[in-house]
DNA sequence: AAGCTGACGATGC
DNA sequence: CGCATCGCCAGCT
C-alpha cells in the first residue's frame, strides 16, 4: 500500500471535534518525518470523504486559505467543536486525536 | 533514472 | 514571539 494510500485511511478515521498534525499522520502511515509528503497527499485528495480540515498544522494553524476558501476550515471545525486561541489557532493542545488508528 | 515540488516541522536569529 | 532557513519524505514529470 502506498504512503498516501495509509494517509488517507488515517484522516478518514478522525472522529469529529479531534484534529492532528500532518506530521501525526505521517507518523502513523510510516514515517515520522514525512509531514510534507501527507501534506502532499492531502493535495490529491481523491475521495470526498476524508475530513481533511481535521489535519492541521503541529502547532495549530490551519491550512492556507487558499485551498479550502476564506475561513473555510476554521468554519468546518468550529461547528465540529474544535475551539480556536485568541491567535486563530485551533486548540491542539486539547483536541489533538492521539488514539491507535486502524490502516486496514 | 534524476530532479523538482510541496496542505510540514524543527531550529536559529 | 515572529520571520527566515534547512532538512525531510513520497510522488510526479
Amino acid at each position: 500500500m502506498k504512503f498516501n494510500e495509509k494517509v488517507y485511511k488515517i484522516v478518514r478515521q478522525i472522529p469529529a471535534g479531534f484534529v492532528m498534525s500532518y506530521g501525526q499522520v505521517a507518523a502513523l502511515a510510516g514515517n515520522m518525518r514525512a509531514s510534507r509528503a501527507a501534506g502532499y497527499a492531502m493535495y490529491n485528495c481523491p475521495y470526498k470523504d476524508i475530513p481533511c480540515h481535521r489535519v492541521v498544522y503541529a502547532d495549530g494553524r490551519l491550512a492556507a486559505e487558499h485551498f479550502f476558501g476564506a475561513g473555510r476550515q476554521k468554519a468546518l471545525l468550529k461547528s465540529e467543536g474544535i475551539t480556536f486561541t485568541k491567535d486563530g489557532r485551533a486548540d491542539i493542545k486539547k483536541h489533538r486525536y492521539k488514539h491507535i488508528i486502524q490502516l486496514t
